[in-house]
DNA sequence: CTCGTTCTTGGACAGCGTTACATGATCTCT
DNA sequence: AGAGATCATGTAACGCTGTCCAAGAACGAG
């Protein structure tokens, strides 16, 4: 009657409507009207239903094509698939964050950084640096994006601003003011990205003073 | 009795000697002898609790001094400090990660990114859009680096390599086996953070091959 | 001594993941 | 067709978590 795959639908769907905290094994149960031991039967583990539910988003969320002209807008591309099919899936994100599996949630659209790092020139080590680089780039913006639509309360006591008193007397009141407030965050991540993916795959070599 | 300064005390070497998830407020309260609900009294919330752990950590982090002969390098150095004292305080900063609460940590440490940056000639909005590129970068390789001291099989469940199988035949098989082993990630720091700093704040004028 | 505030406690509640065990359903083999 | 194994589900419990309430202990001020 419940299949391994219904579970893991509903679990997805669950995560995706109420929050990655609303994932429990009874609320899951209650949702497909069966006793908690049948997942367990199907799926096993907490652990593991979150691993399953995961790695199977990550996988819908490859089938988007990646665009762009040279391989390197193509890396770029890619990444940018990441940032922003991440923060559609917000949630999701979230319950892959809380598990430590970041990295499986993008398995298949890193294959396909690699891949296009591959037709760039970069292989070997230098691809798997490359890549690590980017998606750890990425995946720092997604925990300061996902941070911020958090409770007003937490956000006032995890955001720098708190107290621009004269505790930091030696700053910029201009500086100061600006930290207060938050920054254009997926603007920053683009500029970001630029320098580190220049870094790696220099933008266009005839372009370049040194040759 | 027992002062809130000596709960967080407590708190803190329980974090740093058994791990992020050794503290509850159950085994806090027996580690002090003392009655779980004196914690809620004098400190509040679990919320709370870890709320004021973290920043008295992140207080205590911010005693080292900064080097660096120009204000770039001394960025650098800052960004270098966040990434080594919160390696060194994993613990700590699993805590802090699993809450939300990284900035937190780490704030004294990115007001003193701030007034390095405001040296280097940035300031206002562009002073917090770096700081805030920088620190991304930084805790995107920290949940790397963190991931990586995971048992070994929630390590293979994460990792890229899983299968290196025939479903990305289109890869160098270089790349596909370096895929597979774990990159050195604080070289790729290093490099990864020269290149957003340089694209902040440009290395030494004179050598830019444009002016 | 007594009142009021500060501090501490024991005991409960609801929720979580997980498991041992019993039960029913389904299929297979003789 | 009937016996037995395998699959699938349900019941009830264990130990853990954060949190709160009402009641008591300590203690300084009047």
């Amino acid at each position: 009657m419940a299949t391994g795959d219904e579970i893991l639908d509903r679990a997805l769907a669950l995560v995706e409507a109420e929050g990655a905290e609303a994932l429990t094994m009874r609320r899951l149960a209650g949702e497909l009207g069966v006793a908690t031991t049948t997942i367990y039967w199907h799926v096993g583990n907490r652990d593991d239903l979150v691993t399953a539910v995961v790695r199977r988003h990550g996988e819908q969320m490859a089938r988007t094509p990646v665009n762009g002209d040279t391989a390197r807008d193509r890396v770029l591309d890619v990444a940018r698939l990441i940032w922003r099919t991440s923060l559609e899936h917000r949630e999701v994100t979230r319950l892959a964050a809380a598990h430590g599996a970041s990295t499986l949630q993008a398995r298949e659209l890193e294959l396909a950084m690699a891949r296009e790092l591959q037709t760039a020139g970069v292989v070997g080590t230098a691809a798997r640096d490359a890549m690590r680089a980017i998606t750890a780039c990425v995946g720092g913006f997604l925990v300061a994006a996902l941070r911020t639509d958090q409770t007003p309360e937490a956000l006032r006591r995890t955001t720098v601003l708190a107290d621009l008193s004269a505790d930091d007397g030696d700053l910029d009141p201009t500086t100061r003011e600006a930290l207060a407030e938050p920054a254009d965050l997926p603007a920053v991540f683009e500029s970001t990205l630029q320098a580190v993916v220049e870094s790696i795959v220099p933008a266009d070599l005839s372009a370049n003073a040194y040759l």
